[in-house]
DNA sequence: TTTATATACTACTTAAAGGTAGAATTAAAG
DNA sequence: CTTTAATTCTACCTTTAAGTAGTATATAAA
């Protein structure tokens, strides 16, 4: 019952990008050093985010990453796709009503409004709205 | 963001168990071929169940296993809880606001109120509620 | 044009979850 | 007391997520 490592490590990540200085470029060391992450692993996750047109990368000496796009244009919902981490609607929470999908479990009602609430949540917050907070970990 | 596959198993397991008549007990081989679910890993996830108390084996010929406690005492939350499957009370849904136990993070406020749904959701719903209904899958 | 410094790609390794096999154990019934 | 049908235990196999390593490629700057 939680987001996948690599969901939670891309949003710290852009959390963090979006924290920065507009037009300025940051690499992967500096970002794998400052969030405890590993570079290796943030290497890949970067190229991700690069491919899914999050990010933008810019190669060879003095290169880095840039957001590709304003951080308020950004939303954590859009970071969840990207790993394949959303809440399908058809979900069934306990995994046991999902009758032509549709489903029809005795809590259904019930979780219906948690996960409206967080999809919502998903889809409305944007890397702005988090970035604000201190609390880098 | 789903429960494990164990878990939801248990789940369909017990509100099976929950549906049949007291006192009567099942067999692996029927809760196996009922619920597809394969034999040797239903096997397993019985053993856990057992040994959390959950439910009685009766081994040897004839034997099988029967709910421990009344449908109505046993609630998804405790299932969760035998496969370490529950949503903690510190755990910050993005993995970036834990600072010191306390999730300080901007979502905080707004997955305090889906993260208090579910909970109550999974400590209230016993598997008499749930068993209520049909679709089986 | 060379060099240093970056990202990108391919492939591998490790750890954990999910799933399988077979033999040991138990107990009712003949 | 033997047979038989069931659970339980131990160990293994498979798949996927998580993490690592090495090399190729790009490019700004000297």
């Amino acid at each position: 019952m939680q987001l996948s490592a690599t969901s939670q490590y891309a949003i710290r990540i852009l959390v963090y990008m979006a924290g920065q200085k507009d037009s300025q470029s940051i690499n992967a060391a500096e970002l794998a050093e400052t969030l405890l992450i590993p570079y290796k692993f943030l290497a890949k996750i970067m190229t991700s985010l690069v491919k899914v047109g999050l990010v933008e990368s810019i190669r060879g000496k003095e290169g880095g990453y840039k957001l590709k796009k304003k951080a308020s244009d950004i939303m954590v919902g859009d970071i969840l796709d990207a790993f394949h981490d959303s809440i399908k609607d058809e979900q069934c929470i306990l995994g046991i009503g999902f009758c032509n999908g549709i489903c029809k479990c005795a809590l259904h009602d019930q979780w219906m409004e948690p996960k409206l609430l967080l999809q919502k949540m998903f889809r409305e917050s944007s890397l702005e709205d988090i970035a604000g907070r201190g609390c880098k970990r």
